[in-house]
DNA sequence: GATGAATGAGCCTTCATTCAT
DNA sequence: GATGAATGAAGGCTCATTCAT
């Protein structure tokens, strides 16, 4: 599914960005109202209603409400997907480097917000039995891994750690996921800058030469 | 968890219960139900028939379906606790059997079963917008959490570590978080042994004279 | 049915008080709980714990709802009628007299208390489609209006009045009628003695001589 | 009452109305539907059949049941006043041709007809413990009294009569009432002629010289 | 007799979906 | 394309009635 692009300058109007742009509009909304209320109270009336939009036009655009949500899953995954995948890309090529970025990427304002948190803890909550949640709940980590798996694994080859990759990588992608959890769930939550120091100090567990609480040391690559 | 009572072979289900055993009886239906379903498809009717009851019981016992999820979430948290308070008094009164014994405890089979971990998944997915539920649901790791960080501290204290203690109980308690999470939605889930051993890990690369990925190093104390 | 009737002393004590007892205790709860929630709001669980006894009870003495309902309409009606009754039979013989006492016998403290009145209205607003309410509703005021009538058409035989005896007994009735309704539901409901001076003031309408505002004018038979 | 438009002939009735016809029609079907079966057993289901609607379509246009009939005696106690009013205004300036305008408006066909006269009994019945009904239903009246006092008041100045205002007004209203509940739940009831004989009759106990039972007497103003 | 758990019919309400305009 | 009235299935809730104890 296409992210918001806007058209580039001295393309004729394109016929079709209505159509997505109402798409994307009410993705947008569904994604607040689920925010708000929970999956089970999010109401098509509700979404529309947020958008600014008649009630009618939600089927006429997605099919049925489990395609609306079906396609909010989707976008916040591809979404997410980008966003580490564009960390990565403006990183350094060193591993360090390439951990780092990968995991502050997660913590990124544009996908870290409290609407975008909400709503994908209401998808893990709705996974059972539903094959295509799981699906995506599950792919979005389990590509995220396999990367973050393979820089532990250049930690150990390039920098002379012994971590076991597969757990050092799960227990820093689990880290990160319990800090969304806590930033949603705790009664006095606390702020995105004390998460991130959580999330290097785990880093540091494992590679203390290149990491502590503040990030990447100063002078490591 | 045993119900009250097992009946005689051949008994056929006893028509009347006292209404403790009843009540039991349809919060561990709801576990299941909800663990099978999610939030938001979970029915009276539904709890009723797996409890092979009529659903004007289920009313009749808790007033209204808020209720009957309510109670089951405080069932579920309450377990927990007790969970881990009796996991810690059966430990040896040593820092790191102590630190040992209650991480051990989340993957005790009593609680570490598919019903509870998806049932405590669906209602996290919920508490959006329910006070009582992320309350209950803040409440169950908080307490925990305490004693994590007090054992942490501990640790430095009495055996020379330099951990930061409470982001060293926050990892150690996403961690196990975490593994619960995997083992819901991961499409092919590893083992609990699997889990465990992660969780060890982590505890591992704080204090790593006292763990290992196999748990409380034979000998130490 | 009977009223209650307290046996009389040194009687050995009755077999078949308690039951009688019992159907008045929860006849008596009905009318409450009429009065106080209305007709449709009427269950038998409140009439029960009303009573202070066991919900089965109540279908145990009266085989179904309905005919609770319409032995306590049975019970009110009789009631209305031995009161009326009674006062005849008290006064004195002439036709003022015994129309004063007929007219006064409604605003009887032992009938025309709040809780009758309401359960009396509540009646009444449900009579549609019920021919058991209507022929009661209509038989209290039937027999006592052709006393009325009776009456009214002595004051002209006896006392030299010229009023159409049934418009006038009519008036009369639904005068009394009018003044229960509004002790009912005015907001602000005058007390009984104005209604009782506003039905003699009709009374006066018709038959100037014998009734003024107070009632029978003195020394008048 | 006539709807807002009637179907041409052999029109299928159309499938989408303004919301106020809506509105209305199933305003007009509660009314029929408690005339026949009495505010107790009004179903939604009912009264959604009865305007050949779908029973959801009444939670649409009322949200909930309690609103629907609270606008439905909204509906019949304005209905009630205008027809007063306008029957006010409709008659000559003198006091006994207002008074003999206001009190014959009470038989008027557009309101005096069994349908309607049910429902206010039905009302009436359950005012008991809702503020709501309680405040209409003496609305209903005291503003009609209000009148009816001010009147006879005129009567006695004007007319050199000596009645009692308030009393003189209550008695005509609650004869008027009582004529209508009368026509309601009695057994073999008579006929509306007869009632306005009645409540002239009434009046004509009070003002002898301007009225008798077949209303204002000719020649007098 | 008495109790209160258990049942199930019927109701109100919500809401996804359809469709005439 | 867009709107919002209309539909009907499904769920929660109430409550009269039954019945084992």
């Amino acid at each position: 599914m296409a992210l918001a692009e806007p058209p580039a300058p001295n393309d004729p109007p394109p016929r079709k960005l209505p159509r997505d742009a109402r798409r994307l509009q009410l993705i947008e909304a569904t994604i607040e109202v689920m925010a708000g209320a929970g999956y089970a109270r999010t109401t098509l009336t509700e979404v529309a209603r947020r958008a600014g939009l008649s009630h009618g036009l939600v089927n006429f655009h997605f099919q049925s409400k489990e395609r609306l949500l079906a396609e909010t899953l989707l976008y916040l995954a591809e979404e997410y997907r980008q966003n580490w995948t564009e960390a990565l890309e403006g990183a350094g090529p060193s591993a360090p480097e390439q951990l780092h970025a990968l995991m502050r990427a997660d913590f990124n304002p544009r996908i870290c917000t409290p609407a975008r948190l909400s709503a994908w803890c209401s998808f893990w909550g709705e996974a059972q039995g539903r094959p295509f949640y799981q699906e995506l709940c599950g792919a979005k980590d389990a590509e995220y891994n396999l990367v973050l798996e393979a820089l532990c694994a250049r930690m150990n080859a390039e920098h002379g750690y012994a971590a076991h990759p597969q757990r050092a990588a799960r227990i820093l992608r689990v880290t990160s996921e319990g800090m969304w959890l806590d930033m949603m769930t705790m009664t006095s939550p606390y702020a995105v800058d004390e998460a991130t120091a959580t999330v290097m100090t785990a880093a540091a567990a494992f590679f203390p030469r290149h990491f502590d609480a503040g990030g990447l040391i100063v002078g490591q690559r």
